[in-house]
DNA sequence: ATGGCTACGATCCGTAGA
């Protein structure tokens, strides 16, 4: 099974990009964040006709989620009670799957910065459910967190801040914990890899960016997992979205 | 120089993202 996980930032902006992608990478489950849409406007029909069906949650405006995959999605879940469409969960082919896209934070010191490190904490007691009933289970989305250093282009400039800062890494780790691996980190991967870069500043062209979209894997997951790597081939892309899909293999 | 884009829903600027 290849997994993917990707914040397109604009479903409706980026929806012909995603179905290039999909052509293209050929992946079996594809979890979404920042569709920005509500759900009678998610664009399904077009998505069916590329091969895949799909689950979503989503809102206008902000946030929003999605599940797509070749197989059925069974038990179907929208996690903990929250007013942003942040999260989405579903069974395909006996792997749990877990769309997260967590808060953003704005900065450290702020209410939103406050209310992410709680919403970490519910994502983690949410979570320990999830994987008590699904030892198959993969958490894959946008968590807003850098886990380390070398997951942040400049750490000296980034340290202690949003996105970066040793509470945010803590809460991460707290839900690493429960159980979970970074797929990406199972494997060597190159130096400065990152899957966000900001749209300022030539953010992509000087690789100024961060990882903070990744995918974990329970144990018996991880044990499966062949591979894990970052695509940055859509956001070479003319408009492109300023994150770039992440794509596990799973045997 | 603390900005510099982009998307959105509202107007021709504010909010939010990261």
């Amino acid at each position: 099974m290849k997994l993917a996980t990707w914040n397109v930032n604009s479903l409706k902006v980026r929806l012909q990009q995603l179905l290039d992608w999909l052509a293209s990478a050929q992946p079996d489950v594809v979890c979404l964040q920042e569709t920005k849409l509500e759900d009678a406007r998610f664009p399904l029909a077009a998505i069916e006709a590329a091969g895949y069906r799909a689950a979503c949650s989503g809102q206008k405006t902000y946030n929003g989620v999605a599940i797509l995959a070749r197989d059925p999605l069974e038990q179907v879940d929208f996690g903990f009670p929250h007013e942003h469409k942040r999260l989405l969960a579903a069974t395909v082919s006996d792997t749990r799957v877990v769309c997260v896209y967590c808060p953003n934070g704005q900065a450290v010191g702020t209410e939103k910065y406050a209310h992410k490190l709680q919403w970490f904490g519910q994502l983690r007691e949410w979570l320990s459910g999830q994987m008590a009933s699904h030892p198959r289970l993969a958490v894959a989305g946008d968590f807003n967190v850098a886990p380390e250093d070398r997951d942040v282009h400049d750490p000296r400039a980034w340290e202690g801040q949003v996105l970066c800062s040793e509470p945010e890494r803590a809460a991460l780790r707290e839900i690493v914990a429960l159980g979970l691996s970074d797929s990406f980190r199972l494997f060597t991967q190159p130096e400065k890899s990152f899957t966000w870069w900001d749209y300022r500043m030539l953010g992509f062209r000087r690789n100024a960016g961060l990882r903070i979209d990744y995918i974990l894997l329970s144990a018996e997951l991880a044990a499966r997992c062949t591979a894990c790597a970052i695509d940055k081939a859509p956001r070479r892309l003319e408009r492109p979205s300023d994150h770039a899909p992440v794509v596990a293999e799973l045997r």
